[in-house]
DNA sequence: CGAAGTCATGAGAACGATTCTCACGCGGCG
DNA sequence: CGCCGCGTGAGAATCGTTCTCATGACTTCG
């Protein structure tokens, strides 16, 4: 049942655990590539989706909606503080903000509840380097 | 320097007035189209963009990457629980999430912290509909 | 080892949301 | 009332992502 491990499957894998931060599918395409590590664009997305379902990768979107991926430390719920600049990113936990979640929702009537907590700054390197 | 009010944002306004939950562009384009206000599709962008701007429409991402625009009640910074099957949006604040956030992001060296907190569920009704 | 079946791959087409282009027309000031 | 410039709209263009489909790579079974 457990997907395939091919070559491509195992490059994006080896690139993302190389990779610190939030990358984009076409971003990592793109590293592979360079690699010489040839993959289709189309299997990035699909492993990286593959890997995604299965809770190996966390998934953002970008503030221009683009999908940022990123293999994480943990695999239990968590959010970001993610560098809009290079992507550098920090994992943390709120747990106020959890339960903050759920009563508020729950208040209103709403089921099944998800949310989307990411925080976005720029990171020490980067304000650094702007302000160079 | 303001922008021009013309018949086709007025009508993007007033729909947006009628409508209290988050609705697509293109979910507004037809429901103008429907009501004979005929606009085209690229103007309600613009209208939808402009606002945004001028902060008079609050905007955010489907889960889906769709960008959703509502009028809210409020100016001022605050949150939503949106019903992901109709739409309907209550808005909410979290005051003790926004000092956490901040507090996190300065402890890991962040600047020009910007937050993204939203909270989706299934509201009462479209539960009830979806279990009847 | 070879055959057959299954799932993965990749190039390019297709898609869907959004933005751009550009000729035309309305809005508002003088 | 007339001019100038921004707003409009239809369709083309963009961009990320997904789909199609013929081909290729494992696996399993004989």
């Amino acid at each position: 049942m457990a997907a395939r491990m091919t070559r491509q499957r195992a490059a994006v894998v080896e690139a993302l655990d190389e990779l610190a931060d939030f990358r984009s599918a076409q971003q990592l395409h793109e590293t592979l590539r360079a690699r010489g590590e040839s993959v289709g664009l189309a299997t990035v997305y699909r492993a990286l989706q593959a890997l995604a379902e299965a809770s190996e990768v966390d998934v953002l979107r970008a503030e221009d909606g683009e999908s940022l991926y990123r293999r994480c430390a943990r695999r239990e719920h968590h959010h970001h503080l993610v560098c809009r600049h290079c992507g550098r990113t920090v994992e943390i936990d709120g747990p106020t903000v959890e339960s903050w979640a759920s009563k508020v929702a729950a208040a209103q009537g709403f089921d099944d509840i998800e949310h989307t907590i990411e925080l976005w700054g720029t990171c020490a390197d980067c304000r650094a380097s702007s302000k160079g």
